[in-house]
DNA sequence: ACTTGCGATGTAAGCGCTTACATCATACTA
DNA sequence: TAGTATGATGTAAGCGCTTACATCGCAAGT
């Protein structure tokens, strides 16, 4: 295959270019014989262009662009071992604290020459094994999931391909994969002292649904732990879980009215539900915070302009995409480790909370 | 490079595999060596796995399993021309509705064995042109792209690398590329018939930025020329275009209301919009739609439990990005033509509209 | 003048697949 | 029984890049 197989391919290439003409995309090959160099020569140009000479550097380009030459993302895969290429995996797009930080995520990818590729898990942890799984065939480079619970098979895929990871939006000490997170159980508990101090002793809680979400799962617990701790009743009919719509707010906050003694404070576990919570109340004639005190979490863009304003916690979401993006980057870039780091999540007070009537 | 070729790959595959072995990922030769047959009939069984008997297939598929086996995509991608990716070029993913088809496009490619690669251009047509030329690069068999407002660059790429496209959100007659939308200036003129049937006289718009946007402009032209055909004022001054948030919503309201004869009733270019406006109206003291009709579009999940509910447009992204998924699929699979189609966007009359004062 | 070293360039061997074509049994046909 | 479709399998040539290594020229060191 030297010379007999040089000629083949170029006769091949040639014939294509005359007969088979709806297409012709140039290759590299093209280039190095318009601009007379070697297709190591074009390469270069194109990935570490200091190594060549400016008037071969010039040369190069000027046939790259006169020919319109796209490289061929798969072959440069293929030989660098490099797809130049992010994953991402998410429980949905349809939660604009989600997409804010994929959005985020993705501009950063962008700005340095990456892509990103999404696939939604519906959090569902069997579907997120076949798309963790397919991901890692398309060659990314590098994987951010969210959350710290996935089924074994996802850790034994990211295992055994040694594709870099990360998990956002939790905390844990130890993680298995380095974790670009805020403490959500602080969150929670952080809003529990506030109502307590209001004097709220009936407090209840519309949070998201916990099974393997450890994100609403720390929620939770940090809401329980803090009641608690404070000696306060915290049984489970004081907890109900809903999924994410505005309807399952309203629903969750029938369940607790629905029996005796219902709480005088509602901690949610996200904004939706909590604007679901405050339609309800609307419809029925609480007032919020007098009759009710809310608090959200997320600190979604129209929380601030609602009437009460809602009290919420706000969770970094374009930071931590941001962040994480970064962090890929420059792991990509020289084998910097990936730091796992707490974002804060402050508590945002605003008019949803008072004393107890 | 026959035997020697061979047996130099074979030597090179061994010693990796047994010094460096931190990663050891097989290949199609390790599964066909495992299992006994040729190259091509594992690929085979993992392409057409009809083609293969019985027998053979178990084998193999048992040995892919035992070892771990993913296809790399790239190679694969390079060897058959198809990356089984699909791009999506998008304006924002920090608006719901563009993520909801977002969404909804990444659901049915995945559920067929595709993968998307989006790419947010921030309204940015010349930022776009790099995104589609990334997309084109990375070898995606399909690009879906939102409205037909782009950059010559843009049509040229998709032109010269013959990459199936769709345009998404709009509609036009005789378009460059098959498009996937709605009438979106029939949808405002609707709104406008409506308003002006309730007895309105002085109609504003707080319309999206019409620059470059195909769709705010269409919706824009279909407020200013269904209020021309009724005879009505439509000066410059009673339109304002705000990019996407409530605070611009707020600001429309404000600046419209500055000049004498305010309007009585306000279109919106999107929900947002006019979330905002209604949110400053509240903050004015103004009611609604008592001293103030408002209309919006999208029909975002919220809209519906707003106090009063919203009268807006509903938009069925959810449907637009299934079905651009779906034609994309088909049209990959054998070849059928993607066909346009216009959707309904009907007009959801709640409770912001009424006669004015 | 004669190494040396170094930066710029070329050579060619893969990267891990797919697939056209060749081969070979096997089952039909007549 | 010879001839021939037919279906299953193997062979090997690429797909379009990157990159280790070889080569070459030239300036600097001795």
């Amino acid at each position: 295959m030297t010379a007999a197989g040089r000629t083949g391919i170029s006769a091949r290439r040639a014939r294509r270019r005359r007969h088979n003409h709806p297409v012709f995309k140039p290759t590299v090959e093209d280039i190095a014989v318009a601009a007379g160099v070697s297709t190591a020569t074009v390469s270069r140009v194109l990935n570490k262009p200091d190594s060549v000479s400016q008037f071969l550097r010039d040369k190069v380009r000027a046939e790259v662009t006169r020919l319109g030459y796209l490289p061929s993302g798969a072959a440069r895969a293929l030989a660098s071992n490099r797809s130049h290429t992010a994953g991402a995996v998410i429980p949905t797009l349809n939660n604009a604290i989600f997409a804010t930080a994929v959005a985020a995520f993705e501009a950063a990818l962008t700005n340095n020459g990456y892509t990103m590729l999404v696939t939604v898990s519906s959090y569902d942890h069997i579907h997120e094994i076949a798309h963790v799984r397919r991901l890692i065939e398309r060659g990314v480079d590098a994987l951010m999931l969210v959350g710290l619970d996935h089924h074994d098979d996802v850790w034994r895929l990211i295992e055994s391909s040694k594709c870099p990871a990360v998990a956002i939006w939790g905390h844990q000490d130890n993680p298995p994969i380095p974790c670009l997170g805020f403490d959500n159980a602080a969150a929670t508990c952080g809003v529990v002292d506030h109502l307590v101090g209001l004097g709220h002793r009936r407090v209840g809680m519309v949070a998201g649904v916990t099974e393997g979400n450890d994100r609403a799962r720390a929620r939770r617990q940090g809401v329980e732990e803090t009641l608690r701790r404070h000696g306060l009743v915290c049984t489970s009919r004081r907890f109900v879980e809903k999924p994410y719509s505005h309807q399952d707010g309203r629903d969750g906050l029938s369940e607790l009215l629905a029996h005796g003694e219902p709480p005088t404070a509602i901690v949610c576990g996200n904004d939706v539900l909590a604007m679901g919570v405050m339609f309800e109340a609307r419809d029925r004639g609480l007032s919020i915070p007098g009759d009710l005190s809310v608090v959200g979490f997320d600190n979604l863009p129209i929380t601030e302009h609602l009437s009460p304003a809602l009290t919420t916690i706000d969770v970094p979401s374009a930071a931590i995409g941001t962040a994480t993006a970064e962090a890929i980057l420059h792991h990509l870039a020289d084998g910097t480790p990936i730091a796992s780091r707490v974002f804060p999540a402050p508590f945002l007070l605003r008019q949803t909370t008072a004393a107890p009537a």
